[in-house]
DNA sequence: TCTCTAAGTAACTTGACAGTTACTTGTTGC
DNA sequence: GCAACAAGTAACTGTCAAGTTACTTAGAGA
């Protein structure tokens, strides 16, 4: 009985696992880029908080930079799963992105890092964000033509509206206090918000 | 002719000038802190681009941190002037904001850094700003009462959205150059958005 | 069972940066 | 015109962080 044997797909716990490894450190480097930033961020950090060393960390990735990229690149392939099951209606479909936006303020941090961080040089994956964006403008045209959003702005503009209505309590949480008294956090000021979307998603429908 | 002759009052250009000295440092130090947010800004860069003694800027701020307080408490009190005048007619007044926004992404950048790097933690000048919060919603309030402003939405909620849709493109160039595929600075841009968001205000707007 | 490669480690190097020291010089009130 | 203090300077220090070196060890294949 090999029992003890380990064949290359095992990625059970042993001595040496070049996958779970990686993994770890991809999960502690998100976390401290978000919580951090690119600058703020640091590799010891990273190191320490996936019980790696590391060295490991420069073996698999080259560079705090490339970590940070390949950070960006995962979580985006993530994300592009999650907008297209979005409801047809803005009456649902504004508080379905909120909520989405709630379960992972820290995506919304890491593009608020990047925001400020990456201005003009090229984007991370430009390409593959370029087609995503393309894509949800393509969705937003076809929710047009289908008389579920209002035709008298263009789809870019209503797309643009429509994130910058859900996250942007997420992304400024300082000024939403000062401006609400709640916290973001806070149950209550997200059933507030939300209700408050689908009361104003009538903006974005057509005119009868 | 006593010409040369300097009185306590004269901040003219001299080899010893306190006023002058401060102002360059905090004019560098908000640029700087803009660009780069807190802990990517260089002490050495602010000094060096204020052409001034790093020394100055302990003596005058105490600290990095120091710096960064008086930096946001300068510019909080530039900023409020701005907000009180503005239009009552949402019509005008969401593209009379993302004039201002536009006219200092700067500002914009720097309560984006403030939401990344001081969450939890009491915010610079909180009791001001909560005041100027205050004013800002009761203004929104005043309004309402007036007609001009739905009834409808509460007043919290009716600024916040009002912020979110002039702030965001600027708070995410990165992403509005992805899904309008112009860049926030192109002038074109700019009109388009401006038209945008005056026939949006509808929204805001008394249903009649 | 031996060997070769990739996984993994600890200690080190190098540079950068916040903050300081010890000093000089200009200005003001007397 | 001089004492006292504030403005200003250059060079320094201790620390911290990214990245490297030089090594050991696990495990797959021959």
């Amino acid at each position: 009985m090999a029992v003890s044997s380990s064949s290359v797909t095992d990625s059970r716990a042993s001595r040496r696992n070049p996958e779970r490894t990686q993994e770890r450190i991809l999960k502690a480097a998100f976390k401290e880029f978000a919580a951090k930033g690119f600058a703020g961020a640091r590799v010891d950090g990273i190191a320490l908080s996936a019980s790696i060393n590391k060295r490991m960390l420069y073996h698999y990735f080259g560079s705090k930079e490339g970590l940070f990229r390949e950070v960006l690149r995962r979580k985006m392939a993530e994300r592009q799963a999650w907008g297209v099951a979005t409801p047809d209606d803005p009456m649902a479909s504004l508080p379905y992105w909120f909520g989405l936006a709630c379960k992972d303020p820290d995506w919304i941090r890491l593009l608020e890092w990047e925001a400020l961080q990456f201005v003009e040089k090229r984007l991370i994956d430009e390409e593959k964000r370029r087609d995503s964006a393309r894509r949800a403008v393509g969705r937003i045209r076809g929710r047009q033509s289908r008389g579920h959003l209002s035709s008298e702005f263009k789809a870019p503009h209503i797309l643009l509206a429509m994130i910058a209505l859900t996250w942007f309590p997420l992304a400024f949480p300082q000024l939403t206090r000062l401006i609400t008294g709640e916290s973001v956090s806070n149950a209550k000021f997200r059933a507030g918000q939300s209700k408050f979307l689908r009361k104003f998603a009538r903006a974005f429908q057509q005119r009868t």
